[in-house]
DNA sequence: CATATGTCCTGAGAGC
DNA sequence: TGCTCTCAGGACATAT
């Protein structure tokens, strides 16, 4: 599930530790197989006890605690990670826990179910060559004009387009749907087929949508493993439009069914009356949702 | 058995 | 022909 707007809340929720100094790194007893770190936990402690933790970031859907010496440990949750300041779900899925000391908090957690998360700690120049040169342009900061640029001669489907970390980061299949939705485009439009007046809207709702999930800290779907760092869920999966909703009406036009489809081996909503292929229908209003 | 949010890699095919 | 783009599939591991 992290997508941007949960890693996001992750970041804001382990602010706490910012100022704090590591004081120990350990792999708690778990007969899983160790999540995947690098270097591993014996040098990777060597090189962070003792460090003061100066800035809490995100890159996508990475957390980014940079430490005082400009290297930066790079936590990755995948599909079930969570980065936790206590109380984790269950000890059984406890990946790696960092001791704290002069700050406000004593503990950062990175909880992982499937254990397919990583954790990596970068040197600046291995940030550049790893994340700058793989990560596009932040979701939440690409202007209108960088989005087309990037996307706008691709001929893939604008829906699998999203989800290329490359091209934008952070916006995953949940938030790919749910942006396609409020800009009324079908998501198996190709993208160079794709108007102006559409992508404005397709940028305008990256951004409201994203915004949106932030405030409600997040998506916790019917798994309910997605959690902030205090271990509550998010509150953004009831404002679903269409994710997760085949078969239910369409919530805008009331007449479409919402559909699921598969593109690139991942399911795919949306409403067949409100999103259709572009130039050949009228424009769908930029936002719905203000018209009363 | 199929399903599930993410990422990385390889190999094959399409199309300019 | 060569280059680039794109996608299928597998891998990672676990639960419903």
């Amino acid at each position: 599930m992290p997508e941007l707007p949960e890693v996001e809340t992750m970041r804001r929720g382990i602010l706490p530790i910012l100022g704090s100094r590591i004081e120990n790194v350990v792999q708690p007893p778990c007969k899983l197989r160790p999540i995947l770190m690098e270097p591993k936990i014996r040098s990777f402690a060597k090189k962070t006890i003792g460090r003061q933790i100066v800035r809490v970031g995100r890159r996508g859907k990475r957390v980014m605690i940079e430490l005082e010496d400009a290297n930066t440990i790079v936590i990755e949750p995948r599909m079930t990670g969570l980065v936790l300041l206590a109380d984790p779900p269950g000890w059984d899925h406890l990946r790696l826990q960092f001791d704290l000391q002069d700050g406000e908090t004593e503990q950062l957690l990175f909880w992982d179910r499937r254990g397919l998360g990583t954790i990596r700690l970068l040197t600046p120049a291995q940030i550049r060559s790893t994340i700058d040169a793989r990560l596009g342009i932040d979701a939440l900061d690409i202007e209108a004009d960088q989005l087309r640029e990037k996307l706008g001669r691709s001929r893939r489907e604008i829906k699998v387009a999203l989800l290329d970390q490359s091209a934008v980061a952070g916006i995953g299949n949940l938030y790919a749907a749910e942006i396609l939705f409020l800009a009324g485009v079908d998501p198996r439009c190709r993208c160079d087929r794709l108007t102006g007046p559409q992508w404005i809207r397709i940028h305008h709702h990256i951004s409201e949508v994203l915004q949106d999930a932030i405030a409600h800290e997040g998506s916790t779907l019917s798994d309910g493993t997605y959690r902030n760092a205090l271990n509550d869920p998010g509150g953004y999966q009831n404002c679903h439009r269409v994710y997760d909703r085949e078969g239910k009406p369409c919530p805008r036009c009331h007449d479409g069914v919402i559909r699921r489809i598969v593109q690139t081996q991942r399911s795919t909503f949306f409403c067949p009356v409100c999103q259709r292929k572009s130039g050949l229908h009228a424009s769908i209003p930029p936002n719905p949702r203000s018209q009363r």
